[in-house]
DNA sequence: CACGCGTGGTT
DNA sequence: TAACCAAGCGT
């Protein structure tokens, strides 16, 4: 069944032509970027989990300081995850550097600290899913395995006329199936990168340059005039919005108290100021829930700030308070520290709190 | 398969 | 401004 539906779409399209094409434009204006200076597989890979819903020039930076803390793979599975988490900072989705600090230490337990150049091993490391598992076989170790990310969705959908919704998971099959028979076996990781680099600079999602494109003559949307109504996405769901009181803590040392987030989860073990939803409870219950739950006595005090962070599933409105500590700081909870101001910058904070963090 | 999981830029 | 989008993965 989907061997019929790959050999129609492939039926009459002109796969040379369209290789030729975009490999030379991909060799002839592609971007310098810190990741593509050699094929070393450790940096295509922490490149690639970077670059995963990130874009080019926000990963750049981070990339560059990351691989200054941890040059090797080695000095990655060596270091404290904190420090990882630290690197990661202010990048988002930060399961990505847990999960890839996890599978770099089972690289070094069961593979000799050599990346894996197979679909089987790589695969099964953590954070290593098929595209990112198929970005590194082809661009560092130079075999012919699709790498099927939104841009290469994106301009299949255009190019092949596919009218199939590419949030569902057959669809990123489908392609995969196609890339199987489209790839340019003599130079796939240009071929994969291309693809990427054509949606990303070309192919974009609105206004694609089609008067620029390098496979515009063999393009069925192009000639059909229907470039702007592909790919076919589902819509996203709106986000709820919770509220929550947050306590800037001090004590009398002047140290503020911080707490690490629970291992899983939202912003899984990065730090923040203390906090509660306001669902159901007013300003009072709730500074008395975190006397209760720190096992401190605080005097609430002015408002600082607020905060409104937009996440990609939720939002947070955050109320910030002052608060000092008056009784003595011996704290019940084990993933909690009062720190002083300027040691704050030394633990990883997401965003929204590092816009409180931002005005101590 | 559907959803949770960050952040910043663009339209 | 709200919606959309970006070199996805784990569950």
């Amino acid at each position: 069944m989907k061997q019929n539906e790959i050999k129609s779409l492939l039926n009459n399209f002109n796969i040379d032509a369209f290789q030729q094409d975009l490999i030379d434009w991909f060799e002839s204006g592609q971007r310098d970027l810190p990741w593509r200076l050699d094929q070393d597989p450790y940096k295509v890979w922490v490149s690639e989990i970077m670059l995963q819903q990130t874009k080019v020039d926000t990963v750049i930076p981070y990339f560059n300081n990351f691989l200054e803390k941890f040059p090797t793979l080695q000095d990655l599975a060596d270091a404290p995850e904190q420090e990882v988490l630290k690197a990661w900072e202010g990048l988002g989705y930060y399961s990505r550097a847990r999960n890839l600090q996890n599978a770099v230490q089972e690289v070094v337990a069961s593979y000799g600290g050599e990346v894996p150049d197979n679909p089987k091993d790589l695969g099964d490391l953590k954070g290593v899913g098929p595209y990112t598992k198929g970005a590194i076989l082809s661009i560092a170790f130079g075999q012919p395995e699709p790498a099927v990310d939104g841009n290469v969705m994106r301009v299949l959908s255009r190019v092949l006329l596919v009218d199939q919704d590419i949030a569902k998971q057959s669809t990123r099959k489908l392609f995969e199936a196609c890339i199987y028979d489209m790839i340019a076996k003599q130079n796939p990781s240009a071929f994969n990168q291309g693809l990427m680099e054509l949606g990303a600079l070309i192919c974009t999602p609105k206004s694609p340059s089609c008067l620029l494109c390098p496979v515009q003559k063999t393009c069925r949307a192009f000639h059909e005039g229907v470039q702007d109504e592909l790919p076919i996405k589902g819509k996203a769901k709106k986000q709820k919005t919770i509220q929550y009181a947050t306590l800037v803590i001090e004590n009398e040392q002047g140290e503020i108290l911080i707490e690490q987030r629970p291992s899983k989860g939202l912003l899984a073990n990065m730090w923040q100021f203390p906090m509660i939803p306001l669902a159901s409870v007013d300003l009072e219950h709730a500074a008395a829930y975190i006397e209760q739950l720190f096992g401190i006595e605080i005097e609430l005090r002015e408002e600082l700030l607020q905060v409104k962070h937009v996440f990609s599933h939720i939002i947070w409105e955050m109320k910030v308070f002052k608060a000092k500590a008056v009784s003595a700081t011996t704290q019940a909870h084990e993933r909690s520290e009062f720190v002083s101001v300027k040691q704050l910058t030394d633990y990883p904070f997401p965003v929204p709190h590092q816009k409180i963090r931002n005005t101590l």
